[in-house]
DNA sequence: TCACTATATGTCAGTCACCGGCATATGTAG
DNA sequence: CTACATATGCCGGTGACTGACATATAGTGA
């Protein structure tokens, strides 16, 4: 799983959002890091329709625009919990081993 | 930055290593999770090279077989460092909403 | 002896997520 | 009337990763 992919799943952990407003949600979360194109979240949100991950929670019109918003579904917040998991650990060996190997071998 | 690439950089963190050294090492660090193919390994390799990630360490000859050991450059090490607080940021925050929206709304 | 596994490096075609650009439509601000 | 924010969507191209293949030596088990 990559970074937008991630990100994209994070803006929805706490609440349902449509798909632009996911893609404010990205760049807020990752500090106008990531830019996310709509070619990305369109294609993403396809896919992890596909998935079963998010599911569309509700069709509206608002001002003659439709809005689609979308949520995680049981799997998808499983799926992006077992991934932040995943990637933490990762991060904390890393972080590790360039610590151990600045170090004067301690252990 | 993807998995394997970021897993290769964490594999060469404390100490160096050559490819197939790498892949082992990968492959233990993610729990078995990540078998990194020749094809992705040599490939990341000779892009990380070019990047200035990596540099080769040494080259010697065991057992008539050739030995071409890997070390993370400065800006490898900066790289990889920097990479693991992003994501162990975003880690925090999906586990954070995650967390969140299954509360009683507390705060 | 023969087959298989481990060690060790590499190539190459194909896939798939992501990128960048474009298209479309409405409401609002200047 | 132009430009921007809102909102959704398509499409060609790039590039990391995959899976399979190739090569070579050393050790192990049948």
């Amino acid at each position: 799983m990559q970074e937008p992919t991630l990100l994209l799943l994070t803006a929805l952990a706490d609440e349902p959002r449509h798909g632009y407003a996911i893609a404010r949600e990205v760049e807020a979360i990752s500090g106008g890091r990531v830019k996310m194109r709509t070619g990305t979240l369109y294609g993403a949100l396809e896919r992890l329709l596909q998935q079963g991950l998010i599911e569309v929670h509700r069709e509206e019109v608002v001002d003659s625009r439709l809005r689609r918003t979308y949520t995680l579904t049981p799997p998808g917040r499983a799926a992006l919990a077992a991934e932040a998991e995943r990637i933490a650990a990762t991060a904390r060996e890393a972080t590790r081993r360039l610590g151990v190997s600045g170090e004067a071998a301690t252990a």
